[in-house]
DNA sequence: CTTATATATGAACTATAATTCATATAAACA
DNA sequence: TGTTTATATGAATTATAGTTCATATATAAG
């Protein structure tokens, strides 16, 4: 097993569109599954295995509270990875000059290609 | 499209051992692909398909050189990432307790579990 | 103790991605 | 021009991951 198979694993588990929806819910607090399924519109039992995959990286944590769990980031520096991987991933996608720019048009002629 | 959906598709890029590998020896300076296959132990044509998914990603780019093509990272701050990531993965698996601890095991004993 | 609510689980299915192999392209050079 | 070297490509295969559905578990409330 070497550090990037598990470097690999931890950003698989975050690199997966719903689970960024869940990662990026709980980065503004705790939440529970009901809500969780609720905000984001998808099947309970999906966040269900969602969740599972990110606890079994140590992403999220959860806590009983009567029949509901709620679910919260391990750590606050995941919220800080999230932000600034999507703001550098906005920013190659700009320097491809692609269709999908979200809404920074004016930046468009700072592309050299 | 979703922002939520583009951030998958880079981090998920990022996020695969070999890919990794290849990025890990990006971040020290250019290399050929015969270099990066040669260093990884892998198969050219392996290592040509993870360039291309990286360079459709924007994150690496090539630039021909006699017979040889040279990669690059597009962003400096593309090491940073991989850096970062790895810093809070190791620290969210210590959490966990894992037999895995990348030889810091002094701090299990700071483990709650 | 029965019912309602909240969540988890496992099997089946579907989709996506990684790998290998054979081959194509293309530059350099004898 | 024929050969070597470097890289890319596409099809086939295999492996992994996401989704759905039905159902199980567990807490709370009547």
């Amino acid at each position: 097993m070497t550090i990037e198979e598990d470097q690999a694993r931890f950003l698989k588990c975050i690199g997966e569109p719903t689970r960024l929806g869940i990662l990026k819910l709980l980065a503004e607090g705790e939440r529970c599954v009901g809500e969780l399924a609720s905000v984001l519109n998808k099947e309970q039992s999906l966040i269900s295995h969602h969740l599972r995959a990110l606890k079994e990286c140590n992403i999220v944590k959860d806590e009983q509270e009567a029949q509901k769990i709620y679910y919260k980031l391990t750590d606050v520096r995941l919220a800080r990875l999230i932000i600034d991987s999507e703001a550098l991933m906005k920013e190659l996608s700009l320097c491809k000059c692609q269709e999908v720019n979200y809404g920074r048009e004016e930046n468009q002629k700072s592309c050299e290609r």
